[in-house]
DNA sequence: ATGAAATAGTTGCTATAACAACTATTTACT
DNA sequence: AGTAAATAGTTGTTATAGCAACTATTTCAT
């Protein structure tokens, strides 16, 4: 990599796209009244996919940290969406689950993902999404 | 693109390595103690290369919102590294100049950034970095 | 020339992000 | 057994992000 490539602002771009991704989803959601964050529901999306479920596993799962993962719980319970179960085994620890309300969120915001995704790779082909992912995840390894 | 890509989340991977790049930088920054934000960085990179410019222009040039640049800039003029001046033609506007502190402080967290660039690109191409420019023009393109 | 609309910027509010400090519990060590 | 270390989760604080509402000023329309 040349140094015409490093004097180019690196994570810039990544933020401006992303930005751009998470306003048109965000602006998608509300119109259609779904009443829910991008962040929330890929929290959802998760609990969806992963029963039995704690706070530890999911902020892995979401890759974000487990103070934001305990925030967005905070409103997704106040919302009746999920709920927190004690575990009996170990006592730390809370389980976490979707409640019906929850899972009915779910199936009704699900399409509209769908389509939203289809929408963000419009116009790209396998290959570019192979590639994109290899690209992130090398520089994903060039840091500690 | 096929379904099978759509059924993958689009913008998390995106994310996470967002997060893992710009938290590299931080903790590099705050290793070497140079007081600043990432994103406080990125600010005071393009104040460096614009000069006389509004928070607007700002705002465009950072594609960050204009609250959050007015409130980026409330910490680096609090900092002494940023002057705010009233503007005698259009007295709306205020125009933004790097404080000789701010010049210092530039030139002192430059090389740490071309470094953590060079870091970052470290395994990739001219053709990655093509491509994945393309690919995140594309995907927001995409989007009104 | 005057009132409406547009523009530049700030402030209030809520959400996400990260770090540090904290509580409660469990595991490991001797 | 008893203490230290590790683990799960919460809370406090600060920064960034976006929307709405606001002030002050300028431009536009008639």
């Amino acid at each position: 990599m040349s140094d015409t490539f490093i004097i180019n602002p690196s994570f810039y771009k990544l933020d401006a796209t992303l930005k751009k991704l998470r306003n048109h989803w965000q602006q998608a959601f509300d119109k259609q009244q779904k009443d829910i964050t991008v962040d929330q529901w890929l929290v959802m999306e998760n609990l969806y996919k992963h029963t039995r479920t704690t706070h530890k596993q999911l902020a892995h799962y979401t890759d974000k940290d487990i103070t934001t993962i305990s925030r967005i719980l905070d409103l997704l319970v106040k919302k009746g969406l999920v709920m927190r179960q004690a575990s009996s085994d170990d006592r730390r620890k809370v389980y976490l689950e979707l409640t019906p309300a929850g899972v009915d969120k779910y199936t009704d915001v699900r399409p509209l993902v769908l389509e939203l995704r289809r929408i963000g790779w419009h116009g790209l082909s396998e290959k570019d999404f192979e590639d994109l992912t290899r690209i992130l995840d090398v520089i994903a390894h060039n840091l500690p």
